[in-house]
Order: structure tokens, then sequence, then C-alpha cells
DNA sequence: CACTTGACCTGTCCGC
DNA sequence: TGCGGACAGGTCAAGT
């Protein structure tokens, strides 16, 4: 499910309403989604505060008072929905109009309790998980972290990087390309799509076919797109819910993403859906030709 | 090495 | 209704 601008919503919601509240119980029931040894889950989340909540890529990582970290991946289906306790606001004043009335329901694998509400980490799927590691060299020492390219939102983010890093994938196709995680990080099947129709480039070009004019229009195009939708709450197609476990918008001024059979809104010509890097691609063929 | 294809899981939708 | 197959926002391991 969630790419860079929906993780990136969750992380905001949960850094509002988790730092410097102390973790009191934690309990698993499917042992891949949260497989560290029980005994080191209680002695180093038991009792210890959560510190800050990160962002790398698609990873949440909620550094503890303990001197470890929590490292969540919420793949496909993966939800991090926190509910105060009775009696508790979530501190901003409204009431949630969530859509999931009661929690835990039967996706849920983990719940995490703390001093004033629980967290919940619901994922149908079970492609997702949450990991208890070292705070200490975290970063350079985890398997997942370590490969991830650079973020694509920071500020010290340049073409040059995206170039280069693109183009060392040059037998590939462009859509491809920006879905390697080692490429840049946070990209996944909505942003590429929706970028490469903003840049005008097919997603199933050739790297080495992209000319550096439309690699710069998809450098610009995928981080508008990305920000475009972090300040719309994120893109909700099924499962994707944020900290309260509200819906995100963006998914209405998609131009590309599932609106196959539609008409283009800058052409008029149908909307096509194909499959590109064995992923389900929707592009629109007079805006985005294909090089012949 | 670069690249592609299945596997990991559950649920839903579509055609017969 | 039921059943089989394809497909779903992501990564890995294993194959060529």
């Amino acid at each position: 499910m969630p790419e860079l601008p929906e993780v990136e919503t969750v992380r905001a919601g949960l850094a509002q309403f988790l730092v410097g509240q102390k973790i009191t119980h934690v309990e698993s029931s499917w042992t891949k989604s949260f497989p560290n040894e029980q005994t080191l889950v209680q002695k180093k989340m038991l009792s210890a505060s959560v510190l800050s909540v990160d962002r790398r890529g698609k990873a949440i990582i909620m550094p503890l008072s303990s001197g470890y970290s929590l490292l969540i991946h919420l793949k496909m289906t993966g939800q991090l929905v926190y509910r105060p306790k009775h009696g508790q606001g979530f501190g901003g004043g409204h009431p949630t109009d969530s859509l999931i009335s009661q929690l835990p329901d039967k996706s849920t694998r983990v719940i995490i309790e703390l001093a004033k509400g629980t967290l919940f980490f619901n994922d149908q799927r079970k492609f997702g998980w949450v990991r208890l590691e070292k705070t200490k060299g975290l970063y350079e020492r985890n398997e997942f972290l370590r490969k991830l390219g650079p973020e694509p939102l920071s500020e010290e983010y340049t073409f040059a990087e995206f170039k280069t890093a693109v183009q060392k994938r040059k037998n590939t196709s462009i859509k491809a390309a920006i879905l390697d995680q080692t490429v840049v990080a946070g990209v996944g099947n909505i942003y590429a799509d929706e970028g490469l129709f903003a840049a005008r480039i097919h997603p199933a070009t050739t790297v080495a076919n992209v000319s550096t004019v439309k690699l710069h229009r998809l450098f610009n195009a995928l981080r508008e797109v990305m920000k475009l939708s972090i300040s719309l709450g994120g893109s909700s197609d099924k499962n994707y819910v944020d900290a309260k476990g509200n819906k995100g918008s963006y998914l209405k001024f998609a131009k590309v993403f599932r609106r196959e059979g539609s008409e283009c809104p800058v052409c008029g010509s149908i909307i096509q859906k194909t499959r590109v890097a064995g992923r389900g691609t929707h592009y629109c063929p007079k805006c985005q030709k294909q090089p012949k």
C-alpha cells in the first residue's frame, strides 16, 4: 500500500501522539509480523518511552529510551492506528471519523499499549513487519535501510544524483528504475505512474532512450506529485489509513492511476492499462508515446 | 554483475 | 451461488 507520502502521513500522526509516551504492554499474534525473541521485546520495550518517530523511504523508525528502535514496514496492506484510552483525546481536539470502528480486528498482528493509548499494527496480507533493533548504527547496519537510495524530498537531493542512479539501470524500463529503492527511496506504483505521466514518458521506455530533458521533467514531477499527496494525506485505494484511521484523498486527483478507460485530463485520449516491471501500469497513449 | 520472475499472504472481483 | 483465476499500494530470493 503505502508509498512515501502515505508513510510520511502516518509518521507525522504517530509523532504527534506517541512521542514521550511509555510502553506498558506488547503482544503479537503472528510471529513473522514481529519476529524478535519475546525476551528481548519485553526487556527493551516495556517501560521504555518513545523518543521520536522518523521515516526513511517507506520505513518508519521509532527510537526508544532503551537504546533500541522499532523499525516498521507496512508493505502492501499495513496500517498503524493509534487509539487513545477512554478519557484521553487525540490532543488535537477533533474526534476521529475513522473507518475502523473496532480494534483489534481480524487483521491486527501486533498490539502495543502505551500510557495514554494503544498502537495497533494491522496487516491483512502479512507482508509487513515490526522489528526491534539496536539504535546505535541502525542506518548503516540494517540490511534494508543500508541499501536505500536518497530521500527524494530532502533539500540536498539533486538532479545530478537522480540521473546518475537512474542511468546505472540503462537496460531496464524507466518505471523499473524508479521503483528500485536503491535508486531513490520511497517511490511506489502510484507515484511512478503519476510521475511518468506528468513527465510525458511512456513507462516501458528503456532508460538508455530517455533524454536528459525528460529525465529532468521526471525528477521534478516525482517530487511534486509526492509533495501534493502528502498535503492531501496520501492515497487511499483499499487499506491505507493514517494514524487516526482516516483515509487520504490524493487518488481523487490522480491523473492516470486506476483511471483506465476514462479520458486523459490533458488530451482526452483513453487512459490505458498494461503491465510494466511486473506491475499494473497506467498511461495516456498520446501524451506518453512509446519510442518506436 | 544486471535483470526478470516467482514467492510471501489474504481478500475481492470477474467470468463461467 | 459457487469456483477458479487474476490481481492488489512491496520487497526478496532464486533463476537466467
